[in-house]
RNA sequence: GGCGCGUUGGUCAAUCGGCUAAGACGCCUCCCUUUCACGGAGGAAUGACGGGUUCGAUUCCCGUACGUGCUACCA
């Protein structure tokens, strides 16, 4: 049997990092086993809609590299692929369970569940469940009989459909992760399968939408594994047990300081994004960062995810799309949660960087170099970029690390240059741009060889001097080797910064 | 509260009964570098607790503690 997997969000907002691991163990699953991907979109609950978010969710798999095989937007043999356009189907397997006796219509209203819910609460925090407890207390087709049931129906009460979970039967699922767990049945809820409004719920909607996907394999978030039992029993009700895919519930993303889940919250708070891409929400217009924007590469953003939770059982953290295909194994996911470490994260997109050839990285920079203001060309950009890669960690660096060499920068640590300055520097940097004028040649070798002879004939060292040329030249104390600066922004620009900070100093002597 | 899941340094983590408990991030020291980084060499820092099983438990079992998830006509 062909394997297929499938990612299925709500599409109710910016895609969470975990969403994103999700979908990458997905996709490298569905690889290596030379099966399908699909991403299905799990829009049942109309009230929480966001317009947008769908397509973003699809920006954002294509910007990591992790295309579905089939989607709302590529189509695919078993569309649609909104669970919204589906509604029609899952009727006919509510019905299904209906007349089988696994379902049940119940007609109460949303008080008259709060009440039942207070009224048989068993202590003061707890509220009661619509279970084997309570639905014979309730107003539904249990209760009301068959006759009374058909009347409300054609009069056009709104209803629901409920599961009908069996008592004190042990539900057992094998996790691919976590090995056998069991449940028992009392002590889940008659959830709600058929809304009101005639939607499915999840749990209606992600067995029918499985089986008739033919998914084989299924990974979903750790929160869904107290719900698994009733995953199961519709599996057996509906007679497809056999065809039941293979579970695989995901350990969780926990924030970095405290415990529980991470949550974009705790990036605002903590300075890091957790979302793939930016997302605006369309109501409130509140723009939220995400990893794109913020600089990363993302094949080092989908690397340092792979690694959160899953190992190869050696040393390497890096690995290629390739690699991540060849050697991913479900059974080496972790069990435990993994705290969110966004240090370690920058570490990653660093490596990346470092082995990314600067024609690459010349073009990964380009938007952040222009939005600094400043016009340049490909060319040197790419000269730019391969003297100052090894100090940058995120894309925006670029432009911090190499701004100079596009603009004459401020002398902001003109400071550290003022209080050792004297007329005997004063006078070298006059004298050695003089003569850099009529220099013949234009490379670092010959400027320091200059450099060094000129300060030995005003009686000065080497060492004094740097440090006020690379400030005169960058403006602060940082960048690559001097020479190599002089050399790239040419003879015209370095002048102009000399005599400008000589200029600039020469008052403050005064 | 109930149920489920989990628990090796600050963080990510290896180990599938032999441990003097890898490695990485971060941190500290030194070297390199007349800047900042990169790089190199060192360092501090770990098996929640209590019982078993065993010649031997981080590893297997059981409790306890702690954490976390769920307990909606949300996914």
């Amino acid at each position: 049997m062909k394997v297929r997997v499938r990612f299925a969000p709500s599409p109710t907002g910016g895609l969470h990092l975990g969403g994103v691991r999700t979908v990458l163990y997905n996709y490298l699953f569905a690889r290596a086993n030379k099966g399908e991907f699909i991403l299905r979109i799990e829009d049942t609950d109309q009230t929480r809609f966001v317009e947008g978010a769908e397509k973003y969710i699809m920006d954002c798999l294509a910007w990591c590299g992790l295309e579905p095989d089939e989607s709302p937007l590529k189509g695919g043999p078993f569309a649609p692929y909104r669970q919204s356009e589906r509604k029609e189907m899952y009727h006919h397997y509510a019905q299904m369970l209906l007349d089988s006796g696994h379902a049940y219509y119940a007609f109460d209203t949303p008080e008259e569940i709060e009440k039942m819910r207070k009224d048989h609460r068993k202590d003061e925090y707890t509220n009661a469940q619509y279970d084997h407890n309570t639905r014979m207390l309730m107003r539904n087709s249990l209760t009301l009989g068959q006759e009374e049931t058909a009347r409300l129906i054609s009069e056009g009460t709104p209803y629901v459909v409920r599961i009908k979970m069996p008592e004190h039967t042990t539900v057992t699922l094998t996790d691919m992760i976590r090995g056998e767990i069991s449940f028992d049945s009392s002590l889940v809820d008659d959830k709600v399968l058929l809304k009101a409004d005639g939607m499915p719920t999840y749990h209606l909607a992600v067995v029918v939408d499985d089986y008739l996907m033919e998914i084989t394999h299924a990974f979903r978030g750790e929160e869904w594994l107290p719900s698994a039992p009733v995953h199961v029993l519709l599996w057996e009700y509906l007679g497809w047990k056999d065809r039941m895919p293979q579970w695989a519930h995901l350990p969780l993303i926990l924030k970095p300081d405290g415990n529980g889940k991470l949550s974009k919250r705790d990036g605002d708070r903590l300075g890091f994004p957790v979302f793939a891409m930016n997302w605006t929400d369309p109501k409130t217009n509140e723009e939220t960062r995400g990893f794109r924007e913020m600089g990363f590469m993302p094949q080092a953003f989908v690397n340092m995810l792979a690694m959160l939770g899953w190992n190869d059982g050696t040393a390497q953290e890096l690995f290629s799309m390739e690699e991540l295909i060849a050697k991913f194994s479900i059974e080496r996911v972790h069990k435990g949660g993994a705290k969110f470490d966004f240090e370690k994260a920058k570490w990653f997109n660093h490596q990346y960087i470092q082995k990314t050839d600067n024609e690459t990285l010349a073009e990964l920079a380009w938007p952040f170099i222009v939005e600094g203001g400043v016009v340049t060309n490909k060319e040197l950009l790419v000269k730019v970029v391969g003297l100052i890669k090894d100090r940058c960690t995120l894309l925006p660096d670029f432009w911090e690390q190499g701004h100079f060499f596009f603009e004459t920068p401020e002398l902001r640590e003109k400071g550290a240059i003022l209080e050792k300055w004297n007329d005997q520097k004063q006078q070298f940097f006059a004298a050695w741009a003089a003569e850099l004028t009529n220099a013949s040649t234009w490379n670092q070798a010959d400027m320091e060889a200059s450099f060094n002879e000129h300060a030995t004939k005003h009686g000065l060292k080497k060492g004094e001097l740097m440090l006020p040329f690379r400030i005169m030249l960058v403006g602060g104390k940082y960048g690559p080797g001097v020479f190599a600066i002089a050399e790239l922004i040419g003879k015209e620009e370095t002048l102009k910064r000399i005599n400008q900070a000589l200029e600039q100093l020469l008052p403050n002597q005064l």
